[in-house]
DNA sequence: CCGAATCCTTTTCGATACTG
DNA sequence: CAGTATCGAAAAGGATTCGG
């Protein structure tokens, strides 16, 4: 039984297949660690680790120039982000022996095949904002 | 200037849509606040909200029904979490007056349109959490 | 230049108890 | 049923210092 579409005004593909996933793992709900999706979600979750793929698209970078394109990063979370991307085998990490050493980030085959969805977002983020923040504007001015 | 390939075999449109969003605004970087884009991540980074929208994809739910679809969520976070996603116009809030009262929650419109882009990141976990896994398995094996 | 280590603050979240 | 209020634990993040 397919359930009835909210609005009417949908394209197909997107609820059905979110609703579709969501029934067929309905046995356990979304249930953490099993789930592949609240895997990947707590990852873009944090707050710098997209900003980062996202600096990487177009080239490679270096440790340095991350932080010039993520401005407000500090290094402790630039290292500790890039470290967690490197485990996923998202990026790759290249030392090159010079004086002083340099190192170099790219991403990975894998790690590109998420700019997809990550450009589909942003895409959104900018079409968006403005209602958004109209939205939030009413929601608070209608406050107690 | 058009930057080199990374890797010289992505599909065009997404990086060169995200590297043209990052170049246009490297005057100020990805700042926070002025940007869009940090402004979205920050709100399905969070813990939970992606997991009601995907829960609120096919269909209206009420409170106690999006507690058992999301089985792990405290009642706390749902009401805060919801009432985020109703500040930001993404869904609505409806009280039928019975004894006891019942809520339910619906997509907005603009909400709708976001279940495109997460059912792109849904099909990627899906697509790559074995590989993700193993990566991780990798790295984890060659460290001290 | 790149990053590890330490300390400390802020934010997020869960448990519990209580209300219309 | 659908919340609110309060508390404390835990996680995330920032500042600083040090080293190869």
């Amino acid at each position: 039984m397919v359930p009835r579409l909210p609005g009417g005004n949908l394209p197909q593909a997107d609820w059905v297949a979110l609703s579709a996933y969501v029934e067929e793992r309905s046995e356990w709900g979304l249930h953490p660690e099993r789930c592949p999706v609240r895997n990947v979600l707590s990852h873009l979750g944090d707050k710098w680790t997209t900003l980062i793929l996202i600096a990487l698209a177009a080239e490679p970078r270096r440790f340095s120039a991350l932080q010039r394109a993520v401005p407000d990063i500090s290094k402790r979370m630039l290292t500790q982000t890039l470290r967690d991307l490197e485990r996923d085998g998202l990026l790759s990490r290249h030392v090159f022996p010079t004086k002083p050493p340099s190192v170099e980030y790219r991403l990975t085959t894998l790690g590109q095949t998420l700019l997809d969805p990550i450009a589909s977002l942003v895409a959104w983020a900018e079409r968006t904002h403005n209602e958004i923040t109209e939205a939030r504007a009413r929601f608070d001015a209608a406050q107690p």
